[in-house]
DNA sequence: ATATTTATCCATCAAATGTTGGAAGCAATG
DNA sequence: CATTGCTTCCAACATTTGATGGATAAATAT
């Protein structure tokens, strides 16, 4: 299954591929109950049983998604891990905030289907298990806000989950949020970004002396 | 329709209000399109027939639930904007964090209702409009970010979205974050009460020069 | 006590939805 | 050309799900 995919993920032009990015699409838009196999099949032009014959069950369909993200998802961090190395630690918020934003302002179906995955219950079946979890440990890392590989302060590690939720919920919230602004999507794009350093950076940066 | 909402609100033991209750739960759980009318019969303990017969389609039944919601988090808002009269905005901060937080982890299923009305397309007829506008307002207000009524700065607003979205989270993604940090739930709220605080007061309180 | 309204359930329907079988197209192979 | 294997679509099936009609009981009124 695992080689399949990756198949699928290397030729976004074969028929797998192109289900794949339906199905994420769709799926990141409607969550899975509200997502059925035949709008997935007319998102991609097909008829239904073709799909079928390519993924099987809904549900199989779905967890490819699931894995598929996650691969994406892991590379985007590495990436962002080598880019801030040496960095100051102002330097280095700046630049995954600024990289994440833009990587997820371009893939908008990304940040909701993780939403999805975090929030929404599916019926049936126990939830996936998306490994956020070493995600949030590489970043606090990654970060300089723990030392010790061995041990993550609970604070670091919770303070690196709000950073994350943050960025998705701009991105993924556009449509509810930039009317309030009243501004555009460009400049929705720079107003999430200032906003996050403004409120991010400062927390991380100054000394605390709080009770 | 308005008039027999808040009848249900006010007595929570008749039909209509426990029909709500649930529906509030079971919707917040699954969304939309995840719950079906027979669980909302079932977590009443009542025959499908019989919800049917006090709220009418599912439709009814979910947009009386969004009423009821923007009614109950309004009243809240209320009392955080009276609690926090007078206070620094360090105390203003603290306070709207605790009394926010509290609520929502009283009420873990309002949390995911409202991401759900967030990031979660229904198919077939356009969302529903949560007021979340003029909260954002509101709080932007009585937090002091903006001094004139007629003119809240973006910035003013971003930054309260992000507050505000950073406590749904935490509290809706208790189940998914909470086995990261390896705690438990009461240490989990001061967890999240903490880190809201440790990462917004000092962007809001300390003066800015960056770029 | 009788009539009337209200509330609940059982059985059922129609549409939507997940899923499959089989026929037909189509390319490569012998 | 015939055969084989892969891909696609049409049609259909079984289940789920939103929704309703009608019988029955409980409450209320007259």
């Amino acid at each position: 299954m695992v080689s399949t995919l990756e198949k699928a993920r290397q030729d976004p032009s074969s028929m797998k591929g192109k289900i794949l990015a339906s199905a994420r699409k769709v799926f990141g838009e409607y969550g899975y109950h509200g997502t059925t196999t035949r709008m997935i099949a007319k998102d991609v032009g097909i008829d239904i049983s073709t799909l079928y014959y390519h993924w099987g069950e809904k549900r199989d369909l779905y967890e490819s998604v699931v894995m598929d993200l996650n691969d994406e998802i892991r590379q985007k961090l590495l990436e962002i891990e080598s880019k801030v190395k040496g960095k100051s630690l102002t330097t280095r918020l700046e630049i995954a905030i600024d990289v994440m934003c833009d990587y997820l302002f371009s893939n908008p179906e990304v940040s909701n289907f993780i939403l999805f995955l975090y929030f929404g219950k599916t019926r049936g079946d126990s939830s996936l298990n998306f490994k956020v979890s070493e995600y949030i440990s590489n970043i606090a890392i990654a970060m300089g806000l723990a030392l010790d590989k061995k041990y993550i302060p609970v604070k670091a590690k919770a303070s690196v989950i709000a950073v994350w939720n943050s960025v998705l919920n701009f991105i993924s919230g556009e449509d509810f949020f930039r009317p309030m602004l009243d501004i555009g999507h460009d400049e929705y794009i720079v107003v999430v970004k200032d906003t996050l350093k403004f409120i991010l950076i400062p927390a991380f940066t100054q000394e605390r002396n709080r009770s």
